[in-house]
DNA sequence: ACGAACGGTAAGCATAGACTTACGAATACG
DNA sequence: CGTATTCGTAAGTCTATGCTTACCGTTCGT
Protein backbone atom coordinates (compact mmCIF):
# COMPACT_ATOMS: atom_id res chain seq x y z
CA UNK A 1 0.00 0.00 0.00
CA UNK A 2 1.02 3.89 0.02
CA UNK A 3 2.28 3.79 3.68
CA UNK A 4 5.02 6.39 3.81
CA UNK A 5 7.29 3.49 6.11
CA UNK A 6 6.81 0.88 3.43
CA UNK A 7 7.99 3.46 0.40
CA UNK A 8 11.16 4.58 2.96
CA UNK A 9 11.93 0.84 3.14
CA UNK A 10 11.60 0.32 -0.49
CA UNK A 11 13.81 3.54 -1.40
CA UNK A 12 16.20 1.93 1.00
CA UNK A 13 16.87 -0.92 -0.40
CA UNK A 14 16.81 0.91 -3.87
CA UNK A 15 19.59 2.50 -2.68
CA UNK A 16 21.44 -1.10 -2.05
CA UNK A 17 20.78 -4.04 0.08
CA UNK A 18 20.15 -3.96 3.47
CA UNK A 19 19.71 -6.25 7.13
CA UNK A 20 16.74 -5.84 8.92
CA UNK A 21 19.00 -4.19 11.56
CA UNK A 22 20.42 -1.73 9.60
CA UNK A 23 16.73 -0.53 8.03
CA UNK A 24 15.34 -0.09 11.48
CA UNK A 25 18.24 2.27 12.28
CA UNK A 26 17.66 4.60 9.44
CA UNK A 27 13.57 4.86 10.08
CA UNK A 28 11.71 5.99 12.95
CA UNK A 29 10.20 2.76 13.79
CA UNK A 30 11.13 -0.52 15.59
CA UNK A 31 12.92 -3.03 14.37
CA UNK A 32 10.00 -5.77 14.41
CA UNK A 33 8.13 -3.00 12.63
CA UNK A 34 10.42 -3.22 9.63
CA UNK A 35 10.12 -7.48 10.19
CA UNK A 36 6.59 -7.29 9.72
CA UNK A 37 6.77 -4.57 6.36
CA UNK A 38 9.34 -6.56 5.21
CA UNK A 39 6.80 -9.95 5.28
CA UNK A 40 4.06 -7.91 3.28
CA UNK A 41 6.64 -6.77 0.94
CA UNK A 42 8.05 -10.24 0.24
CA UNK A 43 4.71 -11.68 0.05
CA UNK A 44 3.88 -9.16 -2.66
CA UNK A 45 7.22 -10.18 -4.33
CA UNK A 46 8.76 -6.81 -4.36
CA UNK A 47 11.67 -8.46 -1.88
CA UNK A 48 14.27 -10.86 -1.68
CA UNK A 49 15.53 -12.51 1.02
CA UNK A 50 19.02 -13.78 1.76
CA UNK A 51 20.68 -15.53 5.12
CA UNK A 52 23.97 -14.51 5.86
CA UNK A 53 24.97 -15.71 9.20
CA UNK A 54 22.59 -14.82 12.00
CA UNK A 55 21.82 -11.82 9.38
CA UNK A 56 18.82 -11.46 6.98
CA UNK A 57 19.59 -9.52 3.99
CA UNK A 58 16.87 -8.01 1.84
CA UNK A 59 17.17 -6.72 -1.48
CA UNK A 60 14.51 -5.45 -4.16
CA UNK A 61 13.42 -7.95 -6.76
CA UNK A 62 13.52 -6.19 -10.06
CA UNK A 63 10.84 -8.57 -11.29
CA UNK A 64 7.89 -7.79 -8.90
CA UNK A 65 8.82 -4.12 -8.93
CA UNK A 66 8.81 -3.83 -12.76
CA UNK A 67 5.44 -5.67 -12.33
CA UNK A 68 3.69 -3.46 -10.03
CA UNK A 69 5.17 -0.89 -11.87
CA UNK A 70 3.37 -2.09 -15.24
CA UNK A 71 0.20 -2.99 -13.04
CA UNK A 72 -0.01 0.75 -11.87
CA UNK A 73 0.80 2.14 -15.14
CA UNK A 74 -1.93 -0.02 -17.09
CA UNK A 75 -4.13 1.11 -14.50
CA UNK A 76 -3.73 5.14 -14.48
CA UNK A 77 -3.42 5.03 -18.52
CA UNK A 78 -6.58 3.25 -18.95
CA UNK A 79 -8.21 6.20 -16.94
CA UNK A 80 -6.56 8.32 -19.32
CA UNK A 81 -7.36 6.58 -22.52
CA UNK A 82 -11.07 5.80 -21.05
CA UNK A 83 -11.17 2.15 -21.08
CA UNK A 84 -12.61 0.50 -18.17
CA UNK A 85 -13.35 -3.22 -17.03
CA UNK A 86 -10.46 -2.79 -14.25
CA UNK A 87 -10.41 -3.00 -10.54
CA UNK A 88 -14.08 -3.53 -10.48
CA UNK A 89 -13.89 -5.80 -7.43
CA UNK A 90 -10.58 -7.66 -6.96
CA UNK A 91 -8.34 -4.78 -6.59
CA UNK A 92 -5.55 -3.09 -9.47
CA UNK A 93 -3.49 -6.55 -9.52
CA UNK A 94 -2.95 -10.06 -8.77
CA UNK A 95 -0.33 -10.05 -7.01
CA UNK A 96 -1.99 -8.81 -3.72
CA UNK A 97 -1.96 -11.92 -1.51
CA UNK A 98 -1.19 -10.87 2.22
CA UNK A 99 -0.05 -13.66 4.42
CA UNK A 100 0.88 -17.38 3.87
CA UNK A 101 -2.05 -19.67 5.05
CA UNK A 102 -0.84 -20.30 9.07
CA UNK B 1 -4.52 6.31 -1.37
CA UNK B 2 -5.13 2.55 -2.73
CA UNK B 3 -8.34 2.09 -1.61
CA UNK B 4 -10.71 -0.14 -3.50
CA UNK B 5 -13.80 1.63 -3.87
CA UNK B 6 -11.74 4.87 -4.54
CA UNK B 7 -10.08 2.96 -7.41
CA UNK B 8 -13.66 1.77 -8.48
CA UNK B 9 -14.80 5.73 -8.84
CA UNK B 10 -11.83 6.43 -11.00
CA UNK B 11 -12.65 3.40 -13.12
CA UNK B 12 -15.86 4.37 -13.45
CA UNK B 13 -15.22 7.69 -14.54
CA UNK B 14 -12.70 6.69 -16.68
CA UNK B 15 -15.48 5.12 -18.52
CA UNK B 16 -17.36 8.41 -18.73
CA UNK B 17 -18.22 11.92 -16.07
CA UNK B 18 -21.43 10.40 -13.70
CA UNK B 19 -23.43 12.00 -10.89
CA UNK B 20 -22.79 11.36 -7.44
CA UNK B 21 -26.08 9.18 -7.34
CA UNK B 22 -25.13 7.68 -10.43
CA UNK B 23 -22.22 6.39 -8.85
CA UNK B 24 -23.35 5.15 -5.64
CA UNK B 25 -25.69 2.90 -7.59
CA UNK B 26 -22.93 0.79 -9.26
CA UNK B 27 -20.69 0.54 -6.41
CA UNK B 28 -21.93 -1.16 -2.72
CA UNK B 29 -21.27 2.07 -0.49
CA UNK B 30 -23.68 4.67 0.44
CA UNK B 31 -24.10 7.96 -1.84
CA UNK B 32 -22.53 10.03 1.04
CA UNK B 33 -19.49 7.50 1.10
CA UNK B 34 -19.39 8.19 -2.34
CA UNK B 35 -19.61 12.08 -2.16
CA UNK B 36 -16.96 12.07 0.51
CA UNK B 37 -14.27 10.13 -1.63
CA UNK B 38 -15.19 12.63 -4.50
CA UNK B 39 -14.36 15.08 -2.19
CA UNK B 40 -10.77 13.70 -1.30
CA UNK B 41 -10.10 12.92 -5.53
CA UNK B 42 -10.98 16.47 -6.16
CA UNK B 43 -8.66 17.72 -3.33
CA UNK B 44 -5.66 15.74 -5.09
CA UNK B 45 -6.53 17.16 -8.16
CA UNK B 46 -7.57 13.91 -9.62
CA UNK B 47 -11.74 14.79 -10.53
CA UNK B 48 -13.66 17.99 -11.80
CA UNK B 49 -16.94 18.66 -11.05
CA UNK B 50 -19.61 20.94 -12.77
CA UNK B 51 -23.05 21.46 -11.91
CA UNK B 52 -25.83 20.75 -13.50
CA UNK B 53 -29.12 21.45 -12.12
CA UNK B 54 -29.62 20.02 -8.89
CA UNK B 55 -26.96 17.01 -10.31
CA UNK B 56 -23.08 17.42 -9.83
CA UNK B 57 -21.23 15.59 -12.34
CA UNK B 58 -18.14 14.29 -12.24
CA UNK B 59 -15.56 13.92 -14.63
CA UNK B 60 -11.54 12.33 -14.22
CA UNK B 61 -8.89 15.48 -14.48
CA UNK B 62 -6.61 14.10 -17.11
CA UNK B 63 -3.71 16.69 -15.79
CA UNK B 64 -3.87 15.66 -12.48
CA UNK B 65 -4.14 11.79 -13.26
CA UNK B 66 -0.97 12.36 -15.46
CA UNK B 67 0.62 14.03 -12.85
CA UNK B 68 0.12 11.25 -10.19
CA UNK B 69 0.94 8.39 -12.75
CA UNK B 70 4.33 10.26 -13.71
CA UNK B 71 5.02 10.31 -9.94
CA UNK B 72 4.60 6.55 -9.53
CA UNK B 73 6.41 5.89 -12.34
CA UNK B 74 8.75 8.05 -11.26
CA UNK B 75 9.67 6.59 -7.72
CA UNK B 76 8.81 2.93 -9.23
CA UNK B 77 11.84 3.68 -11.74
CA UNK B 78 14.22 5.11 -9.13
CA UNK B 79 13.64 1.49 -7.37
CA UNK B 80 14.39 -0.32 -10.63
CA UNK B 81 17.79 1.73 -11.08
CA UNK B 82 18.68 2.30 -8.07
CA UNK B 83 18.33 6.05 -7.44
CA UNK B 84 17.72 7.17 -3.64
CA UNK B 85 16.50 10.73 -2.34
CA UNK B 86 12.94 10.02 -2.67
CA UNK B 87 9.90 9.08 0.18
CA UNK B 88 12.35 10.42 2.90
CA UNK B 89 9.19 12.05 4.73
CA UNK B 90 6.50 13.70 2.82
CA UNK B 91 5.67 11.50 0.50
CA UNK B 92 5.93 10.06 -2.36
CA UNK B 93 3.99 13.48 -4.22
CA UNK B 94 3.46 16.86 -3.43
CA UNK B 95 0.23 16.37 -4.38
CA UNK B 96 -0.76 14.82 -1.29
CA UNK B 97 -2.59 17.67 0.33
CA UNK B 98 -5.87 16.35 2.19
CA UNK B 99 -8.39 19.18 2.82
CA UNK B 100 -9.08 22.41 2.41
CA UNK B 101 -8.71 23.99 5.79
CA UNK B 102 -12.01 24.71 7.56
C1' DA C 1 -44.86 28.85 -3.73
C1' DC C 2 -44.59 24.20 -2.23
C1' DG C 3 -42.85 19.62 -2.57
C1' DA C 4 -39.48 16.49 -4.54
C1' DA C 5 -34.95 15.25 -6.14
C1' DC C 6 -30.11 15.62 -5.61
C1' DG C 7 -26.17 16.13 -2.99
C1' DG C 8 -22.86 18.01 0.64
C1' DT C 9 -21.80 17.93 5.74
C1' DA C 10 -21.80 16.42 10.67
C1' DA C 11 -21.59 12.95 14.09
C1' DG C 12 -20.72 8.41 15.42
C1' DC C 13 -19.16 3.83 14.81
C1' DA C 14 -16.29 0.06 13.51
C1' DT C 15 -12.65 -2.15 11.34
C1' DA C 16 -7.97 -2.26 9.44
C1' DG C 17 -3.45 -1.97 10.16
C1' DA C 18 0.83 0.15 11.89
C1' DC C 19 3.48 0.27 16.06
C1' DT C 20 5.46 -1.36 20.53
C1' DT C 21 6.96 -4.61 24.14
C1' DA C 22 7.96 -9.32 25.24
C1' DC C 23 9.52 -13.68 24.06
C1' DG C 24 11.62 -17.57 21.55
C1' DA C 25 14.60 -19.60 17.80
C1' DA C 26 18.85 -19.81 15.14
C1' DT C 27 23.62 -18.77 14.36
C1' DA C 28 28.34 -17.07 15.62
C1' DC C 29 32.01 -16.77 18.95
C1' DG C 30 34.79 -17.28 23.03
C1' DC D 1 29.02 -25.23 26.19
C1' DG D 2 27.44 -20.80 27.45
C1' DT D 3 26.72 -16.08 25.86
C1' DA D 4 25.81 -12.57 22.60
C1' DT D 5 23.66 -11.05 18.16
C1' DT D 6 20.23 -10.94 14.98
C1' DC D 7 15.79 -11.72 13.70
C1' DG D 8 10.82 -13.49 13.44
C1' DT D 9 6.37 -13.95 15.86
C1' DA D 10 2.63 -13.18 19.32
C1' DA D 11 -0.24 -10.24 21.85
C1' DG D 12 -2.08 -5.90 22.78
C1' DT D 13 -2.79 -0.91 21.94
C1' DC D 14 -4.05 3.02 19.37
C1' DT D 15 -4.93 5.86 15.48
C1' DA D 16 -6.61 6.59 10.78
C1' DT D 17 -10.26 6.27 7.96
C1' DG D 18 -14.12 4.27 5.42
C1' DC D 19 -19.08 3.68 6.12
C1' DT D 20 -23.73 4.76 7.81
C1' DT D 21 -27.65 7.53 9.46
C1' DA D 22 -29.49 12.04 10.03
C1' DC D 23 -29.95 16.64 8.66
C1' DC D 24 -29.84 20.80 5.79
C1' DG D 25 -29.24 23.61 1.60
C1' DT D 26 -30.11 24.21 -3.36
C1' DT D 27 -32.48 23.66 -7.65
C1' DC D 28 -36.31 22.07 -10.53
C1' DG D 29 -41.16 21.09 -11.61
C1' DT D 30 -46.05 21.91 -11.41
Amino acid sequence: MGDPTRRAIIACLAERERAVGELAEELPVSRPAVSQHLKVLKNAGLVTERTAGTRRIYRLDPAGVAALRDQLETFWSRALTGYEDVAEGRGTGGRDQREEKP
